[in-house]
DNA sequence: GTCTATAAATCGATAGAC
DNA sequence: GTCTATCGATTTATAGAC
């Protein structure tokens, strides 16, 4: 792509780290399937040849941005508010927490949670992806076994609606309009009902 | 694709019907950008050029698909109990008979909340379920307004998180495997909460 | 309604010059 | 690190016989 006076134009810096940002732009528009090579050479202003020169192909982008995504989801926990306390406290940490990395790494979350198992890379992200769940799971696990919930329904429906709830923040939540409350607000509807009955 | 002695192998009936589901369920495992339309009459047990003769391409397979998903949907809205009684009550039918035709039409409604709108068929679908999540919406706010909620948060955000918490459902429920408490469970932690504090 | 054969375009990826 | 040129495979879709 070239201005009218024949510049290059390429949105951010340079470097692989500025490509792995174009091409994951586009996999979230496009879908990774019907991104090709041509689409994103076009779209960060090189060609196609040159984009090869940066990364392997076409998998280790997507690779590279599912490793990103996946490295701040576990890093969370391994923060001290998700060690220490009751379960449940534990629990509302780790929500909150979540919250905050799906919105401010909002494009490489959304790719990880389209992620359908039918490349190596995507069956290494998927795996990753339900440990983190499962370590959610236990702890819900935990919190009605100490008798910290009210125990309505099974514990490993209640965490698979958890994530749920959490993760489909990313199907309308936009970059950089998001509130600044909206972690605590997802947190207290998950845990407090999204429509409790009014006292009466 | 043939047996041994030289048969045809073709899994259903005949008709476009049976095409239909066929292509559905590669569309699931496969993606659909994936999908090939080789693909599609391998796992049909017919040529390429024959699936031609019944769909005139990809893209009429997954209209077909995704009106089929978005038909079952709607005529929940025009049920009896999702238009009597009060917002509350009939935002929980809603609720519920919507997990019913999750599990009831599994793939088709998969194949629709993955739709992100790309082709002309794919942004008719999805102005077609937003409007039924607009539904869902103004019903919440009825309810609040009605009083029948404790104002916790945002009634847009409530019905966001409330459709995500439902929709989730698809990403693990499998086919002939739920059990039949399911909507009633989804239901109630939906409105109830997926953990409310335990009573002290 | 099914088939063989093929067109026309696009795909991911590479060779090799500068 | 960028480019032009191209390979071989695959894609959607059609032509036309049976």
């Amino acid at each position: 792509m070239t201005t009218e006076t024949g510049r290059r134009v390429r949105r951010p810096g340079r470097g692989t780290g500025s490509l792995l940002e174009v091409a994951v732009g586009e996999f979230i528009t496009r879908g990774y399937d019907a991104t090709s090579m041509e689409d994103l050479s076009r779209a960060a202003g090189i060609t196609k040849s040159s984009f090869y020169h940066h990364f392997s192909g076409k998998e280790a982008l997507l690779r590279a941005a599912l490793e990103r995504a996946l490295d701040r989801l576990f890093a969370i926990l391994d923060e001290d508010g998700a060690r220490t306390g009751s379960p449940l406290a534990r629990l509302r940490h780790i929500v909150r927490e979540q919250v905050e990395v799906l919105v401010d790494e909002l494009p490489y979350v959304t790719l990880l949670l389209r992620v359908r198992g039918n490349t190596e890379s995507e069956r290494w992200a998927l795996e990753r992806r339900r440990a983190f769940d499962a370590q959610i799971a236990t702890l819900v696990g935990e919190a009605v076994d100490a008798g910290e919930v009210r125990a309505g329904v099974e514990p490993t429906l209640a965490a698979r609606l958890l994530s749920g709830l959490v993760n489909s923040v990313v199907e309308w939540v936009r970059p950089g309009r998001s509130s600044s409350s909206l972690p605590e607000d997802v947190t207290r509807v998950a845990f407090e009902g999204i429509l409790p009955a009014a006292a009466p």
